[in-house]
DNA sequence: TTGTAAGCGTTATCAC
DNA sequence: GTGATAACGCTTACAA
């Protein structure tokens, strides 16, 4: 084949290919994407010709004329937080490995941005969307619903079953580690949670707390629950907040894992054996400090399992598969052997 | 404006709002994309037409002629290292701001696969490419260079001068923090490297420490040198395997933060006093680690700094202005308090 | 099995 | 300042 001729300087297009190949645009298009409706032998000089020329096929033109970008955009909070890195890496790929890209947009906690990068998501034109938890900007849903967007809702369980998610029962989890602590003999309570407003997996975790203490017939004291963003900085902070009350707690709940090894410092630079004379509660990974530090009680989320499992269901979605609308993917509560009964007062 | 005439089942596309405008499409193309042109009462009028249709552009359309996309990708080994994940977050951010989207690949550590998500990036058709590393799969330069994409390298320095770059001197910050080391008095070293094929950040980290030992006439046992994958399991591990010696190490340098922290595990468990009876010294983020054990050496990077600088790079470079064609960012070594000089034998 | 040709929804180049 | 109109590169009926 005579390269030369019809390799320019500009990149190669379809029609360089079809006449390298001497075969028309159509049937080049035809052996790139279903291969099984051209002849072997067609389809060998066409791949020669690809290989000759470099070909790489334009996305807009194809996405233009295809309707669909094979590109799944997700919206999350932050990748600083390893939890969300996690599951936005399993769902990376997974993605990749069914030949689709991950758009991605993140709004640290800010409805406005969210809004912004959503759209700007919708604009490129992914074929699919996973959201981060189940409240959004009106407008993110107006947009998903005008353009007949696939989507899944993803870390938390959508109550209404207005919409597709994966996600975990962050409620559930809060209420199982607390009576696991009220089982132990815990009653002095503190909590550092994150920050509620805006963030429902937070408040959600908040109230699973003061649900299963209110079974009790405990409450928590006003100062004995604090909120705090996601820093460990911020977790020292809660932990000398909580102690200021006039009951010491024999437990701290933490609203993250950050938040608990902060907690956890803390304690250290007062001098505090955890668990011994406090004990330390927290969510998420908690495998760093627990490495370091035994004594800590987590419920531990499976991450990266909820963002391939995310990216599961959107392609069987887009597939025309049949998907369960709701999927609780199950948590696990992670005892250290040295998580210890309250100390005697 | 009567809405109802012109909005149909399907999307709103530019025509739909040329007409509810009374304008030509051209007219609403430039509104919107160079609003300056346009006279303020009719780019009034599309405004509002926008509005009632919920307009969004179609991004494969647009990007198809005009030959740009306003999309960036990026190709890192994972997410699952919160060193890359918040290089990428600060991407994400900073490209947002400027109106680009991040599409994103990882590979975790395999050249194929690489090679294949930075083929789908380039077939998606970015604007620009951000590069983790140096050494890439041959294909990878090829491709972008017939396809005249900017792009620019980052995480390490290109040696060559070859290609844009923006990072860090790995081997520098070894040399450094060994010398560090060298000058408290220790004379006994071991190593627990990250694996160094495919991985010229963990090479270049591991020939830094030995160009430094060198120098005082030291040498690595054989034994004392092992390479592991970036995990807290292969870190506890590695600690293991140096201690066999004969000679038992006064410091150990490890790879990265995740095998420091696996190394300091299996001290606490073996019962060694950290940094009295042994040093630890680690890379990247060291902050949670530092904050639960006082007595780690870090050399800190500004992970997410690099991020921002290498969007930046790149958008200027879309905006036709000049940049520098290497940039070194500095790296800072974090000494903790109680760093020790060794233990007298 | 392969070819022809009509779009896909923008932008850009001209006129007006 | 605004309006026709021709690309942009590919997919997909429909024909052959």
């Amino acid at each position: 084949m005579d390269v030369k001729r019809v390799s320019g300087r500009k990149t190669a297009k379809l029609a360089d290919v079809a006449r390298l190949a001497r075969v028309s645009a159509a049937t080049v298009s035809r052996a790139l994407t279903l291969p099984h409706k051209v002849k072997p032998a067609t389809a060998a000089r066409i791949r020669q010709a690809v290989q000759a020329l470099g070909y790489v096929a334009h996305g807009a033109a194809r996405a233009l004329a295809s309707r669909r970008t094979r590109t799944i955009g997700a919206v999350i909070p932050t990748l600083d937080n390893a939890i969300f890195a996690t599951t936005t890496h399993a769902l990376q790929k997974t993605l990749d490995e069914a030949g689709y890209t991950l758009l991605l947009g993140s709004h640290e906690f800010d409805a406005e941005v969210e809004a912004r990068v959503t759209r700007a998501l919708i604009e490129r034109g992914v074929d699919g969307l996973v959201l981060l938890g189940t409240t959004h900007h009106p407008s993110v849903f107006r947009m998903i619903d005008t353009h007949q967007i696939p989507y899944v809702l993803t870390w938390a369980l959508d109550a209404s079953g207005r919409h597709p998610c994966v996600g975990f029962d962050n409620r559930a989890a809060a209420i199982r580690v607390t009576r696991y602590l009220l089982d132990l003999g815990h009653r002095e309570f503190a909590v550092i949670a994150g920050v509620t407003a805006g963030n429902e997996r937070a408040r959600e975790r908040l109230e699973g707390v003061r649900e299963a203490l209110a079974a009790h017939g405990i409450a928590l004291a006003p100062g004995s629950a604090v909120e705090k963003p996601f820093t460990l900085a911020a977790g020292r902070e809660g932990l000398r907040e909580v102690l200021r009350g006039e009951q010491r707690p024999t437990a701290v709940i933490c609203g993250n894992d950050v938040l608990a090894i902060g907690a956890l410092a803390e304690c250290h630079a007062l001098g505090l054996a955890v668990p011994r004379e406090i004990s330390l509660t927290g969510f998420d990974d908690m495998e760093i400090a627990a490495a370091v530090v035994p004594g800590l009680t987590t419920v531990h989320f499976p991450t990266a399992e909820l963002g391939a499992y995310a990216a599961q269901h959107l392609l069987a979605r887009l597939a025309g598969e049949p998907v369960e609308t709701r999927t609780e993917l199950p948590v696990a509560l992670v005892v250290r052997a040295s998580t210890a009964p309250p100390p005697h007062r």
